[in-house]
DNA sequence: CCTTGAAGCTATAGTTGCTAGAGACATTAA
DNA sequence: TTAATGTCTCTAGCAACTATAGCTTCAAGG
């Protein structure tokens, strides 16, 4: 049996975090000890470990819901899983096209910087004026993988 | 003069985020008419251009917020604005290198899905077992650059 | 057996960048 | 004049945590 810190180490997870994945019901309530302290086995580990594992490749945590619930069923078909899977690589990509658009507009912009005063600023300058952009970086996708959080 | 809804939908920014952006400092208060209500002019139209536009380049409100008080300055040196271009340069590098590794797994871990039963799922297997995946996507980035908005 | 320090507990509030709702007042077109 | 918008303030909510305060529990050393 493993304390929540131990679980965490091992799964690299603040130990908050996993509280708060129990309170929004992504982790099952864990038994306690006689002094109400958490205590997890084995599947708790693999379970954590998954969503972890899930978080790093962007999924929300509402995908991770949905995955989570059908693991739980491995009798029934996978295309459901397979169909949120390829959802979130959608995602990504888009958000890699979007990324790429900005990165070449920020190079511009940088480049074009010849270093003197702010009145002469390319950067400013183009801030302040769309119409002098090269492409169209106007669309966006909906927030990044993670927060910063790495184990800790 | 403007009211508030020509101003946003000359900017392409909502009008409850103009309110916003006022309360946190970004957009100076503004004038009001008899009635209250707010009233902007041309200057006013183009710092929330260049705030709308610096959002879209992913920079966050707090470099927004060092950009304009640069530009309330022409006279001094435009390094400071240079460096924050470049490090939101290096912010977005890096997002789109991690992301390119999270699609490669993603990738393969959608083409090696059978379309078999849960039990066999690789999507569910993969996300169980980190030691299954071929790429390190283990360190991440800070947020990508827009939530959803878009011209209303 | 007792003490100390780390680890755990609950509960609440803060983060970022907005968005949505309620209920009241202002402005404008028919 | 009346109806339909538009605007006002205020509060609360979203994701996915993180941080703080003030307590209790546990394991090890003396």
């Amino acid at each position: 049996m493993l304390t929540i810190g131990k679980l965490g180490a091992q799964a690299g997870v603040k130990v908050p975090t996993i509280r708060y994945y129990e309170q929004i019901g992504l982790l099952p309530e864990a038994e306690r000890s006689a002094g109400k302290q958490r205590l997890y086995n084995r599947k708790a580990l693999e379970r954590l470990a998954f969503i972890r594992h899930a978080r790093d490749l962007g999924f929300t945590l509402e995908a991770i819901r949905d995955l989570l619930s059908l693991s739980d069923k491995p009798d029934q078909s996978c295309a459901a899983a397979d169909a949120i899977a390829k959802a979130q690589l959608r995602e990504v990509e888009s958000r890699i096209l979007r990324l790429t658009a900005l990165k070449a507009e920020l190079e511009r912009m940088v480049l074009q910087c010849a270093g003197g005063c702010i009145a002469d600023c390319r950067v400013i300058e183009v801030l302040g004026d769309h119409s002098l952009c090269a492409t169209d970086h106007h669309h966006h996708g909906h927030g990044e993988a993670r927060q910063g959080q790495d184990a800790p």
